[in-house]
DNA sequence: AAAAAAC
């Protein structure tokens, strides 16, 4: 079996890599390293939680271990398409570079220019940025792409989603066509086929088959919800969430909650935390720091529900997530796949508990078309207590009218607090489970079951293919 | 219909 020490990385790499606990490969990086250390592009074919960043970033430190950087121009630049996503390559080029001098600038939105020009004008050897802000510093002159050596495009088929493409191409034209590109995407719509076509010279084509497929590592579960009257429905749904959240008990050590719209994951959080749960929300309109401070704590484990919109859903890594909401069934089927792969990750167990209104039906059938599987229905929490006396009807808004002193006993329990007792046990649809350690050896050859070696349809296609069918 | 990314 391979090891990192049988690749020809550097000592000062190999010796990061060994402090930090690594010996073996991902599939990914034992395909891609050695080309990458030859100085050929290579065309990286996986998902998130394949090892893909330190696929990248072990070539990149042991390549730019020679040579300084000069003023304004980057000997290297990696792409990424959130913000997050771009800290997080930074941390990883911390974590292996640590042994070399190596200068690094990270170009993200949200954050003062102040800083990163500084940085840019001393001279960096890699530019880790979002393209927005990449082409901003560009614009305004403080930045030459021409001493670029390495580019790496990450995430690529986010990017086509999210409409970068453009600017990646622009990107693309400013840098020498001299330079190595290491090129990744989880799947090949036409349209990046388009750009690797163009922009890639004889690539290695690596190609990894999905690490843990969803329905091995992850159960999943499915609350039907039907709104006793209209004007409460969001009220209940939140109600539903916490109940759901309780059943778990002390399995759900802690869990990201995903909503559809920013202003229900502002709601959803504001009400969890009125309700005591240690919970904050993360999504595109709050400040960089805010989002910054939150992940953080939620990675550290100081925040036990980070309630996010989808810009949490794909590619940040955090291992120990134990389980994953969708406080709302997600617009696109594929959006679904991405959410509860935060959960589950490097062979541990996972939980993915989704709410389903009525109306979100359609959307349910197209994530149960897309993962080939049903999703086990459960009860409903809350009809599983008798009929309360009292309707509790709280909720997030801060105008919410003071509570009206309790009947009763002074020191009865607000139903809210009374255990919630399951009368059945959550249907567990039990697959024969793989041993874990078999599960962690999986190779790209192996069989694997809903997104790994099958492709759906869809995914090959473009944003555009898919509205008009 | 919404989310992300630039000021």
């Amino acid at each position: 079996m391979t090891k990192f020490s049988d690749l020809k990385l550097s000592p000062k790499v190999l010796k990061a890599i060994d402090e930090a606990g690594y010996e073996t490969p991902t599939p990914i990086q034992e395909g891609a390293i050695p080309h990458a250390l030859e100085g050929r592009d290579v065309l990286g074919i996986a998902q998130t939680g394949t090892g893909k960043t330190a696929s990248f970033t072990l070539p990149m430190i042991t390549a730019l271990a020679r040579g300084r950087a000069r003023a304004r121009m980057p000997r290297s630049l990696v792409l990424c398409p959130t913000r997050e996503l771009a800290a997080q390559v930074a941390e990883n080029f911390d974590t292996y570079a640590k042994h070399v001098k190596l200068t690094k600038a990270l170009l993200i939105g949200g954050v003062s220019f102040k800083e990163q020009d500084q940085l840019i004008d001393r001279g960096v050897d890699v530019l880790i940025a979002t393209p927005g802000r990449l082409l901003d510093h560009f614009e305004r002159g403080k930045l030459l792409l021409t001493g670029v050596q390495i580019m790496v495009v990450d995430e690529a088929d986010r990017m086509l989603d999210m409409g970068f493409i453009p600017d990646i191409e622009r990107i693309f034209s400013l840098t020498p066509f001299t330079r190595q590109t290491l090129f990744f995407s989880a799947t090949m719509a036409p349209e990046i086929e388009r750009i690797t076509n163009t922009f890639l010279s004889n690539p290695a084509r690596i190609e990894v088959a999905r690490q843990a497929t969803a329905s091995e590592t992850i159960t999943q579960e499915l609350c039907m919800f039907k709104a006793s009257r209209r004007d409460r429905a969001a009220t209940e749904k939140r109600k539903i969430l916490r109940a759901l959240i309780d059943r778990e008990g002390d399995a759900c050590t802690n869990a990201i909650i995903f909503c559809n719209r920013k202003t229900d994951v502002d709601t959803t959080a504001k009400s969890l935390k009125k309700h005591g749960y240690d919970a904050a929300p993360i999504h595109g309109d709050l400040e960089q720091s805010k989002r910054t401070e939150v992940l953080d704590g939620f990675r550290a484990g100081t925040l036990r529900f980070l309630c996010a919109s989808d810009v949490a859903a794909r590619g940040l890594d955090i291992p120990n997530v134990s389980h994953v909401f969708n406080f709302d069934v997600p617009g696109h089927a594929e959006d679904y796949v991405h959410r509860i792969g935060r959960t589950g990750r490097a062979g541990r167990d996972g939980k993915a508990i989704m709410i389903c209104e009525p109306r979100d039906e359609k959307n349910l059938d197209a994530v149960e078309r897309l993962i080939e599987n049903k999703i086990p229905r459960v009860d409903n929490p809350l009809d599983e207590k008798p009929a309360p006396a009292r309707k509790d009807d709280d909720d997030a808004k801060e105008s919410a009218p003071p509570k009206r002193p309790r009947r009763g006993k002074p020191d009865a329990k607000p139903e809210d607090a009374a255990p919630i007792k399951p009368t059945a046990q959550p249907v567990k649809e039990k697959k024969p489970q793989r041993a874990r350690s078999e599960r962690r050896n999986q190779k790209s050859d192996n069989k694997s079951v809903g997104m790994g070696d099958h492709l759906p349809d869809f995914i090959a296609k473009s944003f555009d293919e898919r509205r008009t069918g």
